[in-house]
DNA sequence: ATAATTCCTACTCATTTAATAGGATATTGA
DNA sequence: TCAATATCCTATTAAATGAGTAGGAATTAT
């Protein structure tokens, strides 16, 4: 079980852009794909992704760029995974033989459901401001050993 | 994010055993294959891991088989999977640049990390005999439909 | 007009997953 | 002892997925 590379780019690009919301100027990929050391096209596809989940808006042409749509604590990290993965929990399925239909249905109940639950409930408790607040809280701490 | 194949596999099969387990005697992945409609020769990969994971224990040769290690009520949903998927839950993880760092960190601590305790702790909160149970209460329940 | 930018679709390459294949090894019981 | 039954082990294959590239069309500010 893991979280795509495609996630994980949303998650800090999406806290990037909060991190510079209050200026209200649109944001381009290539400076995020700078910033974040991510390839500027793929980078755009993942934009693209996050339009379509409504997480930014976007500005074509000259001094266009994307926006965040809502404010950094209105938008969830549940918001933005589930925008870029096409299904955030997912179980491989397949048509089982009658016999072992209890099995499953067990197992989807007790084991699946439960954890697809406590998936979006965990990320549903992080917005992107509390990102932003942790980030602020880390700044510098991986310098401090040059210093030392 | 999702659960493969295998692991999908190995809690049926665990489960399985567990219907079986007060007879005390050894299962063969024959049986197993058969009752649960997974190819034998795969299975038998499954359960290559569910020994080393400690889950199982096996016979060789005639009349020999698997056998659950421990009771049901002390087998959970967690030791099943963990034993399997290499790792339970996992992030793509690649070098940052310097600047990039306190989001990386912001997104382990307060995303990653919850998420990985989230899943660990739903999984552990489910038995194999809490499976069994559950299985046994939604026993011919897809059968209804054609009594109607 | 031109430069900057999003937007869109198709393609490639590498990795992983699911499944197969074919035996080697061990054990029971006739 | 031998045949049947199982686990055990390693290699191979085929399909799917993931990550990233490529190239250009559409749009807009200056």
């Amino acid at each position: 079980m893991r979280i795509s590379a495609k996630g994980r780019y949303a998650l800090a690009a999406a806290t990037n852009m909060a991190q510079h919301h209050n200026s209200g100027e649109y944001v381009t990929v290539l400076s995020i794909s700078k910033e974040l050391g991510i390839s500027k096209i793929y980078l755009e596809q993942v934009f693209s992704l996050l339009k379509r989940g409504g997480i930014v808006i976007s500005a074509k042409g000259a001094q266009g760029g994307y926006l965040l749509s809502r404010k950094p604590n209105q938008i969830t990290a549940f918001d933005v995974l589930s925008s870029v993965e096409d299904s955030l929990f997912e179980v491989t399925q397949e048509t089982v033989p009658e016999r072992a239909m209890d099995i499953e249905n067990a197992l989807r109940i007790s084991v699946f459901d439960s954890l697809d639950k406590a998936v979006s409930d965990t990320l549903r408790k992080t917005t992107l401001l509390d990102l932003v607040n942790e980030a602020e809280r880390h700044k510098g701490e991986h310098e401090i050993m040059f210093y030392i």
